[in-house]
DNA sequence: ACGGAAAATGACCTTCGGTCATTTTCTGAC
DNA sequence: GTCAGAAAATGACCGAAGGTCATTTTCCGT
């Protein structure tokens, strides 16, 4: 078998990818270099280019993942919300524990403008898989929408909001606190959403 | 007198200045290297650099330029807002001609994110002189609200939804048009600073 | 043990922001 | 008009970055 080969490929992948977890996470995505990610995985630069085509791609990859895991853990308490405001309550703890994620927010804001220099990668920054997507708020909210007001608007107000205050937040400004984004975010909702809104 | 020595430099830089705006306009900031630059405006690269310290420089001043060139003109319209929805009608009709300078709000956001990497710029950046600030739309709200609601996170909540937008704008989302995000601020302006909100 | 394939290497390429010794241009005194 | 010093302009150069590729090393089936 050539499995073992393969086997290697994966592992070798992995621990690249690990690195540049680490070190996207702590630095951010531009001010890490590729050779700072094959050194900490103790590789030689060449090689990463053999797993993947660009650093782009690689973060593409970790966003998928990344992304993938926060939503097992989020859509199955979305789909006990009663209402509306329930929902985006609970988007919004979601919305809050990827905040916490070490600086994960801001890199993937980082990436977000970055990724406006390529036709390709905006559009595959388009995609849900690699967005906090107004697609993915609007399919959360739509059972609850009251009104003939769009869920896919709710969803992308939603995200507007949130990505601007992570903008505040990446800049230090303090005006803002997650709590008062939470209760705009909420409001927005309701009144284009809710009856009597 | 030196006075044409001073007279040539001052030319040089609004030579290299308006090369700058041209290409910053046309290709936006990472994109556009210095040596384009000099070479658009017919100087050698070095020349760049006897009248700037970074290309960093060089664009703050020119963000400081075209937001007092916005200002002067919004300014005197805000002044005559009647109540807290005119105000913010009019802010917005501003926002929005900020929207169609070519893509300078794509390339503010841009320099906006870019700037995260330095603690220095970040500083900067928080200055009202170099930002579509929160602050100032805050001074430009308080007179009318009604609610004991700050005006600054009136003005911040309202910054974050037009910067929020620049990102969908910038990766090309068609979810929403300005118009419902200018409705959408409003209406958060009004819940959180008028009465009966 | 051997040969082919896959994985890993690191020197090398180009581009970019930024530096600096050198050259060119200008100005004011004589 | 000339000349010296100052200011402006130049472009070769540097280090760091993303990315390439010929070469070497490792692995595996025969």
């Amino acid at each position: 078998m050539a499995k073992k080969q393969q086997e290697k490929s994966r592992q070798t992948m992995d621990e690249l990818m690990a690195s540049a977890v680490e070190l996207f996470g702590s630095k951010g995505f531009t001010q890490t270099s590729v050779a700072e990610i094959t050194d900490h995985a103790g590789y030689a630069k060449g090689s990463f280019y053999r797993h993947w085509d660009s650093k782009d791609e690689l973060f593409l990859q970790i966003v998928e993942r990344k992304l993938r895991q926060y939503r097992e853990e989020r859509d199955p308490k979305v789909a006990g919300a009663g209402n509306l405001e329930e929902a985006m309550n609970i988007i919004w703890d979601f919305l809050e524990t990827i905040i916490n994620d070490r600086n994960w927010s801001s890199i993937f804001l980082e990436f977000t403008i970055h990724s406006a220099h390529s036709e390709i990668l905006k559009k595959l920054m388009n995609k849900s898989i690699y967005r906090l997507s107004n697609q993915i708020f609007a399919d959360l909210v739509r059972d609850h929408v009251q009104t003939d007001f769009p869920p896919e608007k709710i969803g992308a107000l939603n995200t507007a909001l949130f990505e601007g205050f992570l903008i505040h937040r990446t800049l230090g400004t303090q005006v803002l606190s997650i709590e008062d984004v939470r209760r705009a975010a909420i409001a927005l909702a309701l009144a284009n959403g809710a009856k009597n809104g």
